[in-house]
RNA sequence: GGCCACGUAGCUCAGCAGGAUAGAGCAACUGCCUCCUAAGCAGUAGGUCGUCGGUUCGAGUCCGACCGUGGCCUCCA
């Protein structure tokens, strides 16, 4: 809110201050507040007359001190304005203004810090969309986090979000998926038998093959190869599905749409895409394959579509996918792959295009890997052996809470190094408990207020005007913070920002803690800080749900 | 070889469309519980922001080259 009138304030002083002569005429061009990094420095800074100035050439600060000598006294908003620096303008705003906050937090509840910058747009997050051929790995698990959290955040931004996974349930994967299966179902029942080449080795598929060998016997031993593979993978792949599923559900992740990759060759939407390409003049018959122009659309090359041996790719489906997303209405497509398919991406661009969409209506995150380590050594991985951590087993170890604070805690395109032991621990060292405690201590405190029978009814502005000190006003400032930040991670996609602020946030409340005592014999100071810490309380709900972890009462 | 990302404190990382004295956590050291939760607080120490050049009034941030790490370069997914 603050930003907006702040910026209208600056365009008037500006313009009057060329109406009046005292400088040239200039427009202001896009006017940058930020949060001064130093307290000194007040609430807001603007650059504008750094930027007016380089363009008039002239001083900085005279130029500064002419805009700021414009500006319109509102004193119940703005307390101080001041020119520091190169030629910053700060502004410093007034405490009863800061305090709003808390009849804003009050009024909106858990819908305080939303925006509306979304308002219109309809947006789909997918995300995940593993192969139903074994458990998720842990780069999944960060991907879920990420995308979940991204999904939050932008549905508190106001825009209309859908969260959906893709099923690769056709194709290659599912092949040797249910190859690896027969070949272990033909080892348990002691027939000499290789595993494929290129099979799954992991344990899981030994599992499977038990309970098939438990539950049937030898009765799928007289079927022909094909036929057994097909059958184990009909048999089998809704039962990693709903593994694949439930590991999500621990980490409180839930998808509005799970989209099958079947269902669109069963509806003849490959083929149809396929077709409409071609017929457009977009893809082209060469070497007896079907070839799209991408390179057309800033790809490097052209693409095959349909195999000369009749196959459509992977990459044909996915088109007939996203031009299926485009006929369900969304403006705007988010999918968050893994950093190994970057290479993949101006490539779907280039179909979005070909299709006459538009690459803008496409973004893709690549999410970095997750490297497991355990009290400093790394966890080896081996796909041969098939013995990795699942996300599962994270799970078992580490508390969800934990593992999706983790996940977010880095940018995107970081690697990130998850310590099982750090994670598990209860302590300090624990970011999670840091912001979690911060809420259950909250919680405690209004527990406290609850008993002692002290009047908890909400303040007046006069009483509120009792939070002055320091810690109280810092703390206030940091409340204020929550709409910026919302629009912040919505608009650039960077939903790791929001486990700063709640440490931020935290840190400011306990350092409230320290300094003031909430509870005490002076009621009209009391219902004014139980005001504030019912605030913080919210705030810190809200935060803690956008990271997708819970807000304890007591720990 | 080509393309992409990353390189910031001993370690793991933030750093908000270029801004004022570069931040946090961990690890190290020093203090603080007759008091609403010490899973907390306060303090000390720790930096040529990979290197070199360029753009700019101003560069950790933008551009170029180089070095290092990881990933991808298939009629695989």
């Amino acid at each position: 809110m603050s930003r907006e009138q702040i910026t209208a304030i600056i365009e008037r002083a500006v313009r009057k201050a060329v109406d009046e002569g005292a400088i040239p005429p200039v427009e202001p061009g896009r006017i940058e507040l930020e949060r001064p990094k130093r307290k000194e420095h007040g609430d807001w800074a603007s650059n504008v007359a750094l930027s007016v100035a380089s363009r008039l050439e002239m001083n900085p600060r005279e130029v500064a001190e002419t805009i700021a000598g414009s500006i319109e006294p509102a004193p119940e908003v703005i307390s101080k304005v001041e020119v520091a620096g190169p030629g910053f303008i700060n502004f410093h705003m007034s405490p009863a203004f800061i305090r709003n906050v808390l009849f804003e937090v009050s009024e909106k509840g858990a819908l305080f810090g939303g925006s509306s910058i979304g308002a219109g747009r309809k947006v789909q997050v997918e995300f995940v969309s593993a192969n139903p051929v074994g458990p998720l790995h842990v780069g999944h698990g960060r991907w879920a986090a990420l995308g979940d959290s991204l999904a939050n955040v932008m549905s508190h931004a106001a825009y209309d979000v859908e969260r959906e996974f893709y099923v690769n349930d056709y194709g290659t994967q599912m092949q040797k998926f249910g190859h690896s299966i027969s070949a272990r179902y033909l080892e348990l029942l002691g027939k000499v038998n290789e595993m494929p080449e290129d099979g799954y080795a992991g344990r899981y598929i030994i599992e499977l093959a038990e309970r098939i060998v438990a539950e049937h016997g030898d009765e799928y031993l007289e079927l022909s190869e094909e036929e057994r593979t097909e059958t184990f993978i009909e048999m089998e792949y809704p039962v990693m599905l709903d593994h694949i599923r439930s590991t999500l559900e621990r980490m409180d992740v839930l998808f509005d749409v799970w989209f099958s990759e079947r269902e669109l060759y069963r509806k003849g939407e490959v083929e149809k895409t396929t077709g409409l390409l071609e017929a457009e003049g977009k893809a082209y018959r060469d070497e007896g394959a079907l070839w799209l122009r991408t390179s057309e659309f800033g790809d490097e090359k052209d693409r095959v579509l349909v195999r000369s041996s009749g196959e459509p790719t992977y990459f044909a489906s996915d088109i007939a996918y996203h031009r299926d997303k485009m006929t369900r209405g969304f403006d705007l497509v988010i999918d968050i792959w893994g950093a190994d398919h970057h290479g993949y991406v101006p490539r779907m661009k280039a179909a979005m295009d070909a299709m006459g969409y538009g690459a803008d209506r496409l973004e893709v995150i690549l999410g970095q890997l997750v490297k497991l380590f355990r009290g400093g050594e790394p966890v080896r991985m081996s796909k041969r052996t098939g013995e990795v951590i699942t996300l599962d087993e994270l799970l078992d170890e580490v508390t969800p809470d934990a593992a999706r604070y983790f996940f977010l805690q880095r940018s995107q395109d970081s690697q990130l190094e998850f310590d099982i032991e750090l994670a598990k621990r209860e302590s300090p060292e624990n970011p999670v408990y840091y912001v979690q405690y911060a809420h259950a201590r909250i919680c405690s405190i209004l527990r406290y207020a609850g008993e002692s029978g002290v009047d908890t009814s909400d303040p007046s502005h006069e009483e509120l005007a009792l939070l002055e000190t320091e810690s109280e006003m810092d703390l206030l400032r940091k409340l204020a913070e929550l709409e910026e930040l919302v629009e912040f991670c919505a608009e650039r996609r960077v939903p790791h920002r929001l486990t700063g602020y709640a440490e931020e946030l935290a840190s400011l409340f306990h350092g409230f803690y320290r300094d003031c005592r909430v509870v005490t014999e002076d009621e009209r100071l009391t219902r004014a800080r139980l005001f504030m810490v019912r605030a913080v309380r919210q705030v810190l709900e809200i935060v803690l749900g956008l990271i997708g972890v819970g807000a304890p009462e007591k720990m």
